[in-house]
DNA sequence: ATCCGGGATTGAAAGGTTTCAATTCGATGG
DNA sequence: CCATCGAATTGAAACCTTTCAATCCCGGAT
C-alpha cells in the first residue's frame, strides 16, 4: 500500500482524487455521499485513488457548504465525578446510533470553562448542546438557545422553561431516602451536605423533611450538618463534627447529599471504630459505582444516570431535526438501593 | 438588548455585520482577528452591529481559510475510570493556556469506537490527537501519524517510535509495590490481576517478580492470581479464591494490578471479616482518588496522572508547531504511596 | 502648493466540499 | 433509423471566512 507519498504537506482534496481517478469533483463527491448514484465501476476507481492518496474528507468544507455538523457536544461540569461520566455515557450510546459523534468538554465548575467551551461548540456549529451548567439561570444559556442551537440542560431544572431539561426529582430522593431510615427504626437522623446554594442540595433535604414530619418526627431530631462541598474530605469532616456531638444529640443513621460525602463519613467512622451499619447507618444519594464496592456497601438513591443522559440526547436531536419543537422537562423518580451500610 | 430578530434560521454573517457597520467584509475580520489595525471608531461601531446581530463566527469556514483549528482531541479509553479523568484534567490546563480546547472522547475500550472517533477527529483537522489506545500495536495508529496529523500516545508505549508516548515505568511501579510489602515483614504475596494481554499488567507483575527474586525470597510464595479484568467485580471474586486457599498457601498480603482490584478485594475481605490490614496487607495502583477515600484507605502506586497528561498535551503542542520535531519517549517514575491499607 | 509616508480600509481571491441544474451516453421502443 | 428516456456524470455556484495587495486619505514636510 503506497500512503501520503508526497513530501509537500498539503493533505489531499477531493480534486487530487479527482484527477487521479479520471472523474469530476462532483462524482468524488457522489462516491462519498450517495455511492448508489454512481456506477460500480467508477465508485471504486474513485475509492482506490482515495485509499492511494490517503484522502481524508475536511470536515470543515463538508459543514461548511452542507450547514450541518455531525457531532453534538456535552459540557459537564466535574469529568472527575463519575455519576457525570455514567450520564455521558448513556449520551454517548444515542449518539452512536445516530452516528454522530459526542465531543465531552469538561468545564471543571468554573463559569469561564464553561462559557469559553459553550462559544466554542457554538462557532463548531454543533447540531446541539448538553449542558450541566454551573448555574442554571444564567443568561448565558438563554441567549444561546435563542441564537438558535439546540439545548438541552442535564440534571438541573429551570422554571421558565425556555429549552428542554432532563432531571431528577431530588425531593422524591430525600423522601425515599428519609423513609428508608425510619422503616429501619431511626428516630434521630442527620443530614448532611452543602452548599445550601446548590439546588440539589435544598431539595433532597427539602425532600427529608417532608418525609420526617409526614412520620410526625419532631423537627429537631432531623440534625442539619452542612457541608461546603459534596466531596469525600467534606464528608469526613462531616463526621468528625458528628463524633463530636454529645451522646443523647447523636444520631443512629445519616443521610448523605451525595456519595462523595458518605464514603468520606464511612471512612471516618470505620477509622474511628464506629460499626456501620451498627452504631451508624448510611445512606448516599447517586448510587455512583463507588457506592456498592465500598468496603461497606453503600445504600443509596439511585439516580438513572444513564437514562439520563439517553432522553437527553434524544431530546437533543429531536429538537435539532424539528425547528418548532416544543420544549420539554423531563423529570425522573430515582430510587432506593438498599445495601449494607443500612441493613444489618 | 435585541437579539437574534429575523424569523429567517439563517445565522448571521460577516457579511451581515460588515453591511449594518457600514464597512467592508475585511475590515470586521480585522476587528476578530487583529483589532489594533482598525480605528478605536470603527472597532465599536463594528463590535456593536455584532452584537445586535448576534454574530457567531463560523469555525468551520474560519478553518478552512485560514488551515488551523483550535482544538485537540484525546481519545480515552475509558471515561467512567477516574485514572483517565485525572489525566485528562492535565491536558485540560495545558490546552487552556494555549487558548485551546480539548475535545473529550470515549472510545470505551472498543475499537469500533476509536476508529470512529479518531477518524472524526482527523477529519475536523484537530492540531493533533491524543490518545489512550486499545492496542498501541495497531496500524490505524500509524497511519494516522503517517497522514500529518500530530499524536501521542499515552499511558502505552510502543517500541518502534513513530510517534511521541508518554508512559509510567510500570516495572519500577511492580518493585515498588513488593518491596514495601517485604519492607512490612510479607513472605507470602498474592500478585491479582489480568488479563496479561494488558502490558500494563505483565510488566507490573514483572517487577514484582523482580524485587521478589532480589530479595531472595522463593519463586513460590509470589502467587499469581489471575483476573479477566481490571474491575471491583474481578477484585471480589479474586477474595473469595483467595480465601478459599489452604492457610499455609495463603498470602498475608496481595498487590494488586490497580486500585479498582484492590477495592474489590478489600470489600470482599471486610465482608468476611478479615482485618485489613491485620490479617491481609493491600497494595493497589493507581493512586485514584477513590483509593485514599476507602474506608481503610489504601496504599497504591500512585502515578503522576495529571503530569502525564499536562506532559503528553505538551509533546503534541510542540510537535504540531514544528513540523520536523523528533519523537519522543516520556516515561514517568511511579512513587509509592503507604496508607493505611498495608500500615498497621 | 506639492509630495510623501503611513495608518486605515477595501476588494477580490482562495480554501475544500456539496448541491443541483445541465449534459452526455447508451439503450429502448416505435 | 429516429425519438425518447433514464442513469451516470459533469461544471459551476455557493457556503463564510481570512488574507493580502492595492487603494484611500490625512497630516506633515519640503
Amino acid at each position: 500500500m503506497s500512503d501520503a507519498r508526497d513530501g509537500s504537506s498539503r493533505s489531499s482534496s477531493v480534486k487530487d482524487v479527482a484527477v487521479l481517478a479520471g472523474v469530476s469533483l462532483g462524482t468524488v463527491s457522489n462516491v462519498l455521499n450517495r455511492p448508489d448514484r454512481v456506477s460500480a465501476a467508477t465508485r471504486t476507481r474513485v475509492e482506490r485513488a482515495m485509499a492511494e492518496l490517503g484522502f481524508v474528507r475536511n470536515e470543515s468544507a463538508r459543514q461548511l457548504r452542507a450547514g450541518r455538523s455531525r457531532t453534538i457536544g456535552y459540557v459537564m461540569l466535574d469529568a472527575t465525578n463519575p455519576f457525570f461520566t455514567d450520564v455521558a455515557q448513556g449520551m454517548e450510546h444515542v449518539a452512536e446510533d445516530h452516528d454522530l459523534s459526542l465531543f465531552l468538554c469538561n468545564s471543571d465548575n468554573r463559569a469561564s470553562r464553561e462559557a469559553a467551551h459553550l462559544a466554542h461548540l457554538q462557532e463548531q456549529r454543533v447540531q446541539g448542546i448538553l449542558v450541566t451548567p454551573i448555574d442554571p439561570d444564567s443568561s448565558g444559556l438563554t441567549d444561546l438557545a435563542a441564537r438558535g442551537t439546540p439545548l438541552v440542560i442535564v440534571d438541573r431544572t429551570r422554571p421558565g422553561a425556555a429549552f428542554c431539561t432532563v432531571s431528577v426529582d431530588d425531593v422524591l430522593g430525600g423522601r425515599l431516602a428519609i423513609d428508608h431510615l425510619i422503616d429501619r427504626g431511626h428516630h434521630r437522623v442527620a443530614f448532611v451536605g452543602g452548599p445550601d446554594s446548590l439546588g440539589q442540595v435544598r431539595e433532597r433535604l427539602e425532600g427529608a423533611r417532608q418525609a420526617w414530619r409526614d412520620a410526625g418526627l419532631p423537627d429537631d431530631d432531623l440534625v442539619v450538618v452542612p457541608t461546603t462541598a459534596l466531596s469525600v474530605a467534606e464528608g469526613r469532616a462531616a463526621g468528625e463534627r458528628l463524633a463530636g456531638l454529645p451522646a443523647r444529640r447523636r444520631p443512629t443513621a445519616v443521610f448523605c447529599a451525595n456519595d462523595l460525602v458518605a464514603l468520606g463519613l464511612l471512612q471516618q467512622a470505620t477509622s474511628a471504630g464506629v460499626q456501620v451499619p451498627h452504631d451508624l447507618a448510611i445512606v448516599g444519594f447517586d448510587d455512583i459505582d463507588f457506592a456498592a464496592a465500598a468496603a461497606v456497601p453503600l445504600t443509596s438513591v439511585r439516580q438513572p444516570r444513564a437514562e439520563l443522559g439517553r432522553t437527553a440526547a434524544r431530546l437533543l436531536l429531536a429538537e435539532a431535526d424539528d425547528p418548532d419543537h416544543v420544549h420539554e422537562q423531563v423529570v425522573f423518580d430515582p430510587e432506593l438501593v438498599a445495601r449494607r451500610s443500612t441493613l444489618g
